[in-house]
DNA sequence: GCCGTTTTCGGCCCGACTGTTTTCAGTCG
């Protein structure tokens, strides 16, 4: 069973256990259980074969049990019980905007409703307004809530929302009375998927500025709004959430929306030990209103004994323990990178020809880029045989000539056979200055094999770096089953870099894998994979990636400079 | 159900907003 599949049992169990009554602290332990087990990088069944379950924080006796039930029988008993109980639509109502589990238990109770379409009739109907807590407006909200729900509108990737939080923060900064504005949340924290937009305004009188946010031209719909919050949606449904605050106030307040929840959770029972009060207008003494800090994000952490947190690191995963030690990362940054070593041109399937892709990379001031077209087996993207590849490796090997503030490497990203060989002949590839090697076809094999097939193409010595290693697409493609710590093992072993695809929809190696590569001491590349001009911006995503992945500047290859790079290329393949 | 710099019991983050109430419960982040 995977670790996604029993997350989601216990995050099943928790919303159960809710609509049950049960205690909401329970409630919580299995919520972060899910939680806990989504984020491990590694099998949480290997974890329970070597008796380990029990030592990783939040799991005690009684759910190591219970994983081990699953793990064993694939399925819950409490869950089947709860799930005998209430009908399953009571957990579809769950997914409507401001319904709860104590709604969804009060009509299943009281009005035997147990679905969303029975929910909409009695809504539609007026039978919920009888119902204790509930009145008119509530059954308009419900059927607001279930118009929401249908539209569905999926999580926005970092690529597409970042871009639109930072526009929206711009148009902000010109309403009278603001006089600063911050993108926070999941998006600062560079999260590979947005839910919802959080933005922080500043200004002295937040009710003023509330008024102004309310008429902002790009937003469709404003559905709530107080003294220092208005929600709205944008006309593509992106829901923004923004907090006004004074400016006594930023740096709490930006911290407290940057989020995580969990992060802040941490922050403040550790506040609450040093006899503190930490909310989003600062931090107090506890009991009364004196603040003692709240300006800025360094005030904050400083008054609880800690240096400034990275945001990207802000996931209650150890951070705060590396803080309060002196033992936090130095991220690696976008001044870091050097180099691109991974892009297209129209010789395979993008939009760019070779000079105007040096142009893009000179631009962003680049020390050196390689062009890499796919293999001869993707005939789908173009794949270059092996005669069109020689007059490449001519072509570019000249215009390389011509420049002297930029060295163009020649490389290819080459398909792995379905028996691991390499999709060229060894007397090419020994041409090439960049190896890259990608898995783009059976992705429905075993796990077993596709691992197999990867650890193959890595033991020849001639792959520099493997590319998008997983091979998920964001929302759309399951990663490959893959065994990731045995890929990382192999990557150690034969000094071969795992790539962190920048590509929004990829960002493949993810977060917490770049961070068990990091652990295992692999080196890894992050690399655009543009297929035009404008992509090689993406550079920015991958960045963010690797730095929740507690990366630094030398885990990455593309931050050494030329010679080394050089080195490291030759190397000892 | 978990946990321990008030440690084996008794806590468990904190505030905004809404819609229902007439002081608060539910939901959200």
């Amino acid at each position: 069973m995977e670790n996604a599949e029993i997350a989601r049992a216990f995050s099943q169990l928790a919303d159960l256990m809710e609509i049950d009554g049960a205690n909401q602290f329970k409630v919580r332990t299995y919520r972060n259980v899910a939680r806990t087990i989504e984020g491990l990088a590694v099998p949480i069944a290997s974890l329970r074969d070597e008796g380990e379950l029990t030592r990783i924080p939040g799991i005690g006796k009684s759910v190591a049990s219970k994983i081990e039930e699953l793990l064993d029988t694939g399925a819950l008993k409490a869950v089947q019980e709860l799930q005998d109980k209430f009908p399953s639509g009571l957990l579809e109502m769950l997914e409507i905007p401001g319904f709860g589990p104590k709604k969804a238990g009060l009509v299943y109770n009281e009005l035997h409703i147990e679905s969303l379409e029975q929910l909409e009739a009695a809504a539609q109907s007026g039978l919920l307004r009888d119902l204790p807590g509930m009145g008119p407006k509530s059954e308009q909200n419900v059927l607001r809530g279930i118009e929401l729900h249908r539209e569905g509108r999926e999580r926005a990737l970092l690529g597409d929302a970042l871009p639109v939080a930072e526009a929206l923060a711009a148009q902000i900064a010109k309403v009278p009375g603001v006089e600063r504005v911050a993108v926070a949340g999941s998006a600062r924290r560079g999260k590979e998927s947005i839910g919802d937009l959080d933005m922080l305004a500043v200004g002295e009188d937040p009710s003023d500025v509330t008024q102004f946010l309310r008429k902002l031209p790009h937003i469709s719909e404003v559905f709530l709004a107080g003294d220092t919050k208005v929600s709205c949606h944008l006309a593509d449904g992106t829901q923004i959430d923004i907090r006004v605050v004074p400016p006594k106030s930023f740096g709490a307040a930006h911290q407290y929306f940057t989020g995580s929840m969990e992060h802040n959770v941490a922050l403040r029972q550790r506040a609450i030990r040093r006899g503190l009060k930490l909310n989003e207008y600062g931090v107090f003494e506890e009991g009364t209103d004196k603040q003692i800090a709240g300006a800025t994000e360094e005030d904050v952490y400083a008054a609880l004994d800690l240096p400034w947190i990275p945001p990207e690191l802000r996931e209650d995963q150890g951070e705060i323990e590396a803080a309060e030690a002196g033992e936090l990362p130095q991220l690696v940054g976008m001044d870091d990178i050097r180099g691109d070593l991974h892009m297209h041109t129209t010789w395979s399937d993008a939009e760019a020809g070779i000079e105007e892709m040096v142009e893009g990379c000179r631009a962003r001031g680049y020390e050196y880029m390689a062009i890499t077209e796919h293999s001869q087996s993707l005939t789908v993207a173009g794949g270059l045989s092996p005669e069109q590849l020689q007059e490449q490796i001519a072509i570019v090997r000249g215009v390389n000539e011509r420049y002297d503030d930029i060295e163009i490497l020649i490389g290819a990203e080459v398909d792995i056979k379905p028996d691991g060989s390499l999709d060229y002949p060894d007397e090419l590839l020994e041409q090439l200055d960049v190896v890259i090697a990608a898995v783009h076809q059976g992705f429905s094999s075993d796990a077993d094999r596709i691992t197999s097939r990867m650890i193959a193409a890595m033991q020849t010595g001639r792959v520099h770096i493997v590319s998008h290693p997983t091979g998920r697409l964001i929302g759309k493609r399951a990663p490959y089953g893959l065994h990731i710590e045995k890929v990382i093992e192999a990557a150690a072993a034969t000094d071969t870099a795992l790539e962190v695809n920048a590509y929004p929809e990829r960002l493949d190696l993810k977060d917490i894998h770049c961070r068990l590569a990091k652990q295992a001491g692999v080196k890894l590349a992050i690399c655009t994979d543009a297929h035009s001009v404008g992509m090689l911006h993406y550079m920015r995503f991958g960045v963010l990636t690797a730095r929740r992945g507690w990366i630094e500047p030398g885990d990455v290859v593309n931050t050494m400079p030329l010679a080394r790079l050089r080195r490291w290329l030759r190397g000892t393949r």
